[in-house]
DNA sequence: GATGAATGAGCGTTCATTCAT
DNA sequence: AATGAATGAACGCTCATTCAT
């Protein structure tokens, strides 16, 4: 039917708007401190009015989340796409990891700030859990796949920790272009690979066989 | 002489000011998002008025960056302590970097920003580098007290941000007591040293023999 | 013909809708300020879009007038209805508008808005004037009725006056429920209504015998 | 001492501003709807930037209250003096009333605005109530002192309620100058006040002999 | 040196109205 | 006739910084 066509073309032109300001307020958020990008110019950025901005999302933290979001969601695709063709090794996962949020630094950014800062609504809050969780449930897959049985959760928080605290440490680091930093953090990301991979069978002592794990 | 007496007293109060602004500001920082922390409200807790504040400090910035650069202090002296009495195993230095940012949340959180955003004049961002520098430094000393040649900066680097990273990523776990979460980022400490320790002989291989660093 | 009754069938739907549209919007602004009320919220409630309602009014002011028209005719109907069974005493008249304006807080809400502060543009003016004009007169048959000679109309505009500003008065009065409001008011209207009977024929007196009215 | 004058000037020079942007605001109030006056208009007009605005005032709400507070003191001081001199008669105490309201539109219409829709913070709320009061107390007074007897509260809920009703229904009567409308006002209040007067002994009947009261 | 009132650019957000479909 | 996305001026309010005293 034609009406049926229309509510589709209405749609599809709904969601490339959308895409629009998404992309806009990306490419903004990837330039500067992505707490300090205004609705304004989001808005120029996009080449819409600000009133269209607050048409697609309720408030600028909706919007932050969705641009963190949607960043998650490409993550997993190629985590998940890898996965498929052949189960990555622990530092080809590393490198995926590191590389990706090379070329997203808003991603990182973001996970920084909500994780440094970030009041978040409850809601956004079970967002962000979500993707840490399905990150982490990633890295243990691979740190089970490489046979390292000991404290296979405590390992992968380790392992995750030390792939942010990379980016976090070395991704601005002054002076350095975009792609020596990439260089680098990867080089490191390879060395963390390697020491868990070789050195993680590590053998219980007191200090960590405490009987309750705090985070999982 | 009677006036060399007063200009140090003079000079000793002028000192005792802006210890009293600092200490203000520093429990400011520790109860919230320090960058939410307005001039009137350090002003206040300090007892002091606004004005003065920019008497002792140029801008916010650089008061941000003074408190920043107290808690370096303060961990360099506990680092150099430690040392003095019997030089700490990897172990041991990781345990007390990782409980010093728990009880300072504030220079993490500042160091956080810093790297993840900030924007900073010249001058500042010198002193940020000198103070990643010195434990850059304490890290390798340890690392080669520890016998493990390969690649000892490299090593330094990852496991210096491994240790960021693990507060990064836990240190707000949300619904988690503080003392629930000194212990768990202490017990991810303890694995990521020990990993380090025992697996940080790696093989040259081609990905890690690369020609130049890029950061050191 | 056919064309007749689908130009009627047309004007009824037409009708319909702006029933629908009108008696949405009556619905919220009971609920709430009437003021606060936005173009949204009534398209939402009435079930139809907003441009539907530009098609209707054209613009909010348009549709609050008509709200408050559609009221003003109901409150007519039902002072006539009683005029007809049997002449009521200026007591049950006064009950019968301080019952219908408890019953109808969204007329005297604007009847007050209109009357406090609101600019409206001349037509509305002339529409609302008619209003209170036919109120007004309701009230002058009901005072020479009584037999109340001296100064009809004024005595009918300080009555009106007492009625409306009863309501004003008392209607929001805090920590009441609204049947106890409506006792309350009911009561003043009651010693108003009394107070009029028992006490209009005032003997002429100087200040009393100006010679022009000023409004009528 | 020096210092003592300075911090007096300081404080007078404090209160002269405050008293500006006070005025300012009353003056725009008069002028047209007071909850459509921005602060922007206010700040303009009293020469002040928008910033100096909220060092006097916490908000909006807090600025509005105080013009009206402000209005209520002035207006009990013109009753109390009236007072002292020679305790006025009901009808001049109409008066009175009347023509402040005349003179000051602003004070009715933020009573008015507040009756009619205002949200109030609960300490405002409390206020206004206390001004209502103390205008209620008065007018028992004298009703009194008129010796009406009976229901003395309730006379004066309803003499009181009348009287502001005078104001609404007819203060912005379309197409009357400020003059012909204080006349207009003038006289009917001296209806009310005659009426009240001559005809206020009812006798109890069965309608208002009511056991318990709900406003007081 | 200490003060704190004044400043005003800039923020996120709202909402009546328009108009292309 | 019906739709509802787009618009953007305007809102109340914040806060780092200045500067006259």
């Amino acid at each position: 039917m034609a009406l049926k066509k229309m509510v589709e073309l209405k749609l599809k032109e709904r969601d490339a708007r959308r895409r629009l300001i998404l992309h806009a307020a990306r490419e903004l958020f990837a330039k500067k401190d992505f707490r300090s990008v205004t609705v304004r110019e989001i808005a120029k950025a996009a080449g819409v009015s600000i009133g269209t901005i607050y048409n697609y999302y309720e408030n600028l933290t909706d919007l932050f989340l969705d641009v963190f979001l949607k960043s998650a969601e490409e993550i997993e695709q190629i985590l998940n796409k890898e996965n498929l063709s052949a189960a990555p090794s622990l530092s080809r996962f590393c490198e995926l990891y590191i590389a990706y949020l090379n070329d997203n630094m808003t991603f990182y950014q973001m996970m920084g700030h909500f994780m440094l800062v970030g009041y978040l609504p409850p809601d956004a809050t079970d967002k962000l859990n979500h993707v840490m969780r399905m990150l982490m449930d990633r890295i243990e897959e691979r740190i089970n796949a490489q046979g390292m049985h000991n404290h296979a959760r405590l390992s992968a928080h380790a392992l995750f920790s030390a792939l942010n605290g990379i980016m976090i440490s070395y991704a601005r680091y002054p002076g350095r272009t975009p792609d020596q930093i990439k260089r680098h953090t990867l080089r490191l990301a390879e060395i963390v690979a390697q020491t868990f991979a070789s050195g993680s069978k590590i053998k219980k002592t007191k200090s960590n066989r405490l009987k309750k794990e705090v985070v999982s």
